[in-house]
RNA sequence: GGGAGAAUUCCCGAGUGGCCAAAGGGGGCAGACUGUAAAUCUGUUGUCAUCGACUUCGGUGGUUCGAAUCCACCUUCUCCCA
């Protein structure tokens, strides 16, 4: 089985220019391709992920894999797959992201001895002369095909700028770019970003009456259809500080029955027979799937160790084991007791377990609140030092959150 | 350039002088049930707090005893005409 096939087993593939062609190419590792990171952020995500584990089956296939990182198109904002625009980034904030992004690729991708390419396209598009692009570009892109774009499509209610219209032309741009500096013959990138895409093949196959590719792959979508890596405080990121080992290990620990297998198949590295036989687990059984989903996306994102702590937190805490070692936690000094106790209610503030005391009193008086296994049912409950007397107490938030205060 | 309309709490969306911290839905959080799942049901969802107080309805001023609601200007967006 060729990579290509892999890519199908998968459910990775959307669409594709042409399929013949670039099973060839891919299969034989022949292909040159790009997959395009827009710095909107200081961190990757897990739709990044994604691309990046792609770009990784791809290398190891023999393909070379350029990376690039948008901090021309990042200027402008993508308007695809938004319904309002975006906010418009200063120079300064791409930059850093930029920075940000290239240390996150380098942990996933292998850019030694030219094997992948990590450009910018802020090298090319930040000095290009308005009129000429105009007349050299500008030229083959026809406004009305344009505007039946999907991704325009949404826009042409809430409202479209001209600045943010010129996004496919950046990209197509960028593709034809690397065509003539690299030999990339291949694009890919989220099933979002197919019109974007064919903009690229157009406009090298206008200018330089050549082909070249393109391929996106399935956006991760949840069973409800909404886009996954998503949660009410924003997106998972890939980046420890942003979301931390153990709470990137519990996204995933906590995905829905449904959509196990697909991530399993999507996300990770293990061989398609294997997740087959996940997939046969059924009832409470799927609990084992799901483990190893979290397990092994979290060793992919944060190494082996990092894995390995947040697993045996987990099953501490969801278990019977009181092995308390690797549970997040917040360090208290003695300057946080007043008369040798702590409010419970500063307690949980301290801990960050919630953000005001209104939200506090709310979870204590519905319940939702226990130290050391003791449900906690006043509001002014008063912590005593001595209920520190092992060192730390652990506090449950709900079902699912705990967190250690340790006391120095 | 001319005309019409819109901006409300996390999101959508009601509210057109006091009864508004602001309906309803979504989402979130918590409880019950469970498998750290889903579905369902219940509670809750500005801040501080004991009554109560304080800040909030795009921005700045104004009218009024009292403004999310009225007026002026500004900003942004949508629609129609050019």
């Amino acid at each position: 089985m060729g990579v290509y096939e892999e890519l199908v087993a998968r459910g990775l593939i959307a669409q594709v220019t042409d399929e013949e062609e670039i099973r060839e190419l891919v299969n034989s590792g022949k292909a040159v391709f790009y997959i395009g990171f827009d710095p909107t952020a200081d961190s990757l995500h897990v739709g990044h992920f994604m691309a990046l584990c792609l770009m990784k089956r791809l290398q190891m296939a023999g393909n070379k894999p350029i990376a690039l990182i948008g901090g021309g198109t990042a200027m402008i904002g993508d308007p695809s797959g938004r319904t309002d625009m975006r906010q418009m980034m200063t120079k300064e904030t791409i930059e850093h992201n930029v920075e940000c992004f290239k240390k996150q690729m380098s942990r996933f991708i292998d850019f030694s001895d030219d094997k992948a390419l990590l450009v910018n396209n802020a090298d090319w598009l930040l000095d290009l002369n308005y009129v000429d692009v105009l007349r050299d570009v500008g030229a083959h892109f026809s406004v009305n095909r344009m505007l039946t774009a999907e991704c325009y499509k949404q826009r042409m209610e809430k409202g479209l700028s001209f600045l943010e219209f010129n996004y496919m032309i950046m990209q197509s741009y960028d593709f034809y770019a690397l065509y003539q500096r690299y030999g990339c013959n291949m694009q890919f990138g989220g099933d979002d970003q197919w019109s974007n895409m064919l903009g690229g093949t157009e406009l090298i196959r206008r200018k330089l009456g050549k082909d070249a590719y393109a391929m996106t792959i399935n956006l991760l979508l949840n069973s409800e259809g909404k886009k996954m890596g998503k949660t009410q405080s924003g997106a998972v990121w890939l980046s420890p500080e942003k979301t931390s080992p153990y709470d990137f290990y519990q996204y995933w620990r906590n995905v829905d029955d449904g959509d196990v297998v697909k991530c399993l198949k999507m996300l990770t590295f293990l061989p398609l027979e294997q997740i087959d036989e996940l997939a046969k687990l059924e009832g409470s059984e799927i609990n084992k799937a799901k483990e190893i989903l979290a397990y092994e996306l979290t060793e992919l994102v944060h190494g082996k160790e990092e894995a390995d702590k947040a697993q045996e937190a987990a099953r501490a805490l969801f278990g019977s084991k009181t092995d308390t070692d690797n549970m997040p936690s917040t360090e208290l000094s003695e300057g946080d007791f007043t008369d040798g106790a702590i409010a419970i209610l500063d307690l949980l503030k301290k801990c960050s377990l919630i953000p005001s005391n209104g939200e506090g009193r709310r979870l204590i008086q519905q319940g939702g609140i226990s130290l050391d296994d003791e449900k906690v049912t006043d509001v002014y409950a008063s912590i005593p030092v001595s209920a520190f007397e092992k060192g730390y107490v652990i506090i449950k938030k709900g079902k699912k959150v705990f967190h250690k205060a340790v006391l120095q």
